[in-house]
DNA sequence: ATCTTTTAATGAACACCGTTAGTCTACCAC
DNA sequence: GTGGTAGACTAACGGTGTTCATTAAAAGAT
């Protein structure tokens, strides 16, 4: 059945096609902009067409953002090679916040906007999900867990999930107030890689049992370049 | 011209009808389950009769999340009974949060929703923007300046601009993941008021020159029975 | 009391939007 | 060849924000 396979492989194609030219209107104009017509123009297909490949707008604009944000989770896993667990959060924290503002639509769509909770994730997502080589969130809590059971933050911290969940907290207001509120004219934004420098070392500084480990750590991912 | 106020009078209680209508909508479904057909079905009037009061629907949701939000500002104000710089940060930080989660679709409208750069600010809004009596920005400013004039704060932490939008940035952070994650069948998150004192209890620490203080304050807080 | 100006509200339309039902057609397995 | 399948199409439905010419009524001026 060669055929089947070619006519998969088209499938794959035209679906590919779609989603490039959603990225394309998205990544520049937003949500609202992409319109399920102008998607179809783009490729020289008629609206109806693109209701074969997916099941409706919001699906497809998803899955275009799942697969973009491969990168994040990428980016993310390859600080896998830093040993010092807080190290690793406060370098985890940055990347988050500058792939945020470099991806400022994706990131809206992911993390700022409600998904329908009909979706539920499978048996195999939730495998996914809590494997630190997998997931960028099960990664970054699985420094959490390191840095708790070395002792490196304060005692009554012990829950990883809200420590976890509070660090995110952070870099994402940090995140969310740059996209939403970059241009208005009404608030003077401190200069975005001052707030970023204050926000991780806060936290971080605010849940270390010894704060000097902070400037200790700093001192030392600057002699190694990575800061 | 006692005719003349009847109809401004007139005027501003069609206009109030209007808000109120988008109001009712605008709670319970959010902005996009607000169309200018449905209010002005509400009221009895045609939707073209909306444009006779406001220039467009954004700037109608704008008016009336402008007036709401008045309530977080008197709210924010009254915490200037309490003496302490810290203690102020921390509940106006505490209110912050708790008022937003209680106003999920404003907060969303006025804190996670991009304002078209063409309303600009006039020399009024200007006045009061930087008077910690009418601004909530301010009055939150006006304590980290302070706090830092105190000596409370690490000597390296001398921009309150900065400080303020750090702090901001944190509760804003759980606040915006509350919102838009709270029913998310993708993350498990620990309970919200876990993650509040984390994150306020955190933020300040990192701040203080004297971590310990945190601690004191909060012990003082207790006692007058405002935690 | 009549005439003019102003203004809130209307009816009808425009240009979009997401989505669906029914149809056509090219290909595939038999 | 025949029947079935699946991708694409046409046409439409019901909705959206918004505009514009027109009405009707009240206010002010003479």
């Amino acid at each position: 059945m060669a055929s089947e396979d070619r006519r998969a492989r088209e499938k794959v194609e035209v679906q590919e096609r779609i989603l490039n030219a959603a990225r394309e209107l998205f990544v520049s104009q937003g949500f609202d902009a992409v319109s399920m017509r102008k998607i179809a123009d783009a490729i020289e297909y008629t609206p109806a067409a693109l209701y074969v490949h997916f099941k409706d707008k919001h699906e497809l604009m998803q899955e275009m953002c799942r697969r973009d944000f491969g990168a994040l989770t990428r980016e993310t896993l390859k600080l896998s090679v830093v040993k010092c667990p807080i190290a690793r959060i406060y370098l985890c924290g940055a990347g988050y916040i500058r792939f945020g503002i470099e991806h400022k639509n994706h990131y809206r769509m992911m993390f700022m906007t409600p998904h329908p909770p009909e979706l539920l994730p499978t048996d195999e997502d939730r495998k996914k999900m809590n494997d630190p080589d997998q997931d960028g969130y099960a990664f970054f809590r699985h420094a959490v867990r390191e840095a708790i059971d070395q002792g490196k933050f304060r005692p009554e911290y012990t829950d990883a999930e809200a420590v976890t969940q509070t660090f995110w907290a952070g870099v994402h207001g940090v995140t969310a107030i740059e996209i939403t509120h970059c241009s208005d004219p009404w608030l003077a934004l401190a200069p975005l890689a001052a707030r970023i420098e204050l926000i991780l070392d806060v936290l971080l500084r605010g849940m270390l049992a010894d704060p000097a480990e902070l400037d200790q750590m700093k001192a030392a991912l600057r002699k190694g370049g990575m800061l």
